[in-house]
DNA sequence: GCAACTGTACTAATGCAATAATACAGTTAC
DNA sequence: GTAACTGTATTATTGCATTAGTACAGTTGC
């Protein structure tokens, strides 16, 4: 069952594409493999304090891309294989650094500045 | 004359907001200061092909946060003290790093990767 | 078999982002 | 002074995100 313990909601982004996110992020860095069963709808929606129509937003969108297999009455399960968990990860960085580096770029850091400041953060 | 030369409309965030971001970070950055003319409303929205609304939403925020000055007929100006600059600095950079720092740790990044990473993707 | 779960599918209502179309009063350039 | 700009304000409409409530059919555990 995977779980949503370091979940954090943030505001500015959707709340499906935050838990889509949450989920590709999760299985590109292995820690969601394959078979691995969701928290239904309203389990989850209970969790994270939304209505289940925007857990099912999420998820439905997830098996539209063919990352989850869903059958009705029984618990939605991951279908990942080696292919699919490629492109994740190539899809997720490049879209991540891409975005900050534009940003520290346009604050006007030097490379080394934002190197130094990602080792601050790391925590 | 603030230029919008290098402003990238993403999806995602609200218009208004990218607006409010990109004006931020230049005076953070230097590249925006004292005393600068913002363009009118009505030009910055035909250049950026949405409604003058939203760019009056974004100038509106901020002038009550004291960033910009505005006197109806006259153009808007921008409003900057070291004081202000500095802070802008430290929120926006902070927000920045954290953000993109538990993207990559969720991802299963190490330190290390992360730094490789932007490295790569700089330039 | 039955209770408690599961996915799925609706409808309705609310709030915010964005567009559209005006209107009016103050400033600026000629 | 006049035309062309400026900021500001208002109303209406559209679409998306989110909540709320309900319903129904399939699966699972006992």
């Amino acid at each position: 069952m995977i779980g949503f313990e370091d979940f954090i909601m943030a505001d500015g982004m959707p709340i499906y594409l935050q838990i889509l996110l949450y989920i590709k992020r999760g299985a590109a860095a292995g820690a969601i493999v394959d078979g691995d069963e969701l928290p239904s709808r309203r389990m989850l929606s209970a969790l994270l304090g939304v209505n289940p129509n925007t857990v099912q937003k999420a998820y439905k969108m997830l098996e539209d891309e063919g990352l989850i297999a869903s059958h009705a009455g029984a618990k939605s399960l991951m279908v990942l294989d080696e292919t699919t968990i490629a492109r994740l990860k190539k899809e997720l960085l490049a879209d991540e650094v891409r975005a900050m580096a534009r940003s520290f770029r346009q604050m006007g850091l030097s490379k080394e500045e934002a190197v130094a400041l990602l080792d601050a953060y790391w925590e």
